[in-house]
DNA sequence: CAAAGCGTATGATCCTGATCATACACGGCC
DNA sequence: GGCCGTGTATGATCAGGATCATACGCTTTG
């Protein structure tokens, strides 16, 4: 299954060599803004290490998280046809990420069909990714939103013990509840049995249970 | 802003004509599935005319919609690379679509860089689609979700009379709320003077009031 | 070392959207 | 024409999540 969600970190080593080619690495410390909605678009980014959130402000001022990014991932790819970035890049831990230069890239998937090609791969199982997200979301109770996620994390994670990729409370407002609501359904979870929380830790205690669980 | 959600449609002739050759027109009735899923996947889908919603059904067998694809819009890119399809494609209305051949497909934009780089920015586009989607599911309020949808819908269309896509039972689902509520929050919006219900169509009444309304 | 800020956590209250029930209009079909 | 299915619509009830308040531990900073 892990094949649904691959990295670009898992491209061949020729692809990566070159676009390593066209990237400058930049080391960014926890809570710095890596662009802002109307900054010039340079190009787009791959985390090599750390995360990244999206977010828009909404016109009440409500923060609105639209993805976490962590190693491997990439975003922002649609700034290859943007002025402007249309979203907040947040890093919400220490990162290594590379900017890829939107000019040279463009200039690199016309000469090398290979490399176009991989790189069609991963944006459809961006989508694939996102469609994932828009059905979380639409699952009514935080529980089964909480839930899908976490098997979500595991089946990308290849594993029964799960790293968050973000502290809650950024894991809740992409969840769509409230940090609160995220805490306390968390505890319930464990409370029955079903999973145990241990740091930036999550273990599956009962999978089959857990996916009896979601709506 | 259009620009911001092109169609394939809208790309240029040479390349609609190269579209063409490699794919097959179908017609579909209202209500039947163009895939399931675990279907061999032969292709992605260029919508002509009509409109296809694309769905999970959970384990507990709640439908959840996942996107509405109306007239100028692609979907399950993905299974490019996917020997099956993931999600159900059911027409909600009468249809004409494409069924675009994958290993064609891949040949042609491996063979026409331009090509190639014109399919990068659709699907560019259609990631920044989908995080719209997400943020309007992020929103707590139905009101808000609702009026968030049909600004968006009349910035596609470019016009203060917009057409609804799809029945209004479709278009709850996709906003995550239950059809009531769904007409319940619309017959206040109507109430308050801000939009006025037609048919299929909505006129957009009071468009500032209407922004400031979204959370 | 003290203070401040943040993430984590839990309690009480209120509001609202899901649910269940009912009804009506419309189109297709026998 | 009459029947059935579906979309649209509205009402009553109730569970449950948002909100506001409070608290505690850990890291950072002065």
């Amino acid at each position: 299954m892990l094949e649904e969600f691959p990295l670009f970190s898992d491209l061949p080593q020729e692809h990566l060599a070159r676009l390593e080619a066209i990237s400058n690495e930049i080391s960014v410390k926890k809570g710095v803004l890596l662009f802002s909605p109307g900054d010039a678009a340079r190009g787009f980014f791959a985390v090599l290490a750390g995360a990244v959130r999206l977010y828009r402000v909404s016109p009440k001022g409500k923060e609105i998280s639209l993805e976490i990014a962590g190693a491997g991932r990439t975003i922002a790819e649609a700034s290859l046809f943007s002025d402007i970035y249309h979203c907040y890049a947040e890093a919400i831990r220490d990162c290594t990420v590379c900017l890829v230069r939107k000019d040279a890239f463009l200039e690199l998937i016309q000469k090398d069909p290979q490399f176009a090609v991989a790189w069609f791969h991963i944006l459809s199982l961006k989508v694939i990714h996102l469609h994932r997200q828009i059905e979380e979301l639409s699952l009514k109770t935080p529980r089964s939103r909480i839930v899908s996620y976490i098997l979500l994390l595991a089946e990308m994670q290849k594993s029964a013990s799960v790293a968050l990729p973000a502290h809650r409370k950024s894991i809740a407002t992409l969840l769509g509840m409230t940090h609160e609501t995220f805490y306390r359904s968390s505890k319930e979870l464990e409370n029955e049995g079903l999973v145990r929380f241990d740091g930036q830790k999550i273990e599956i205690v009962n999978r089959s249970l857990l996916e009896e669980l979601v709506e």
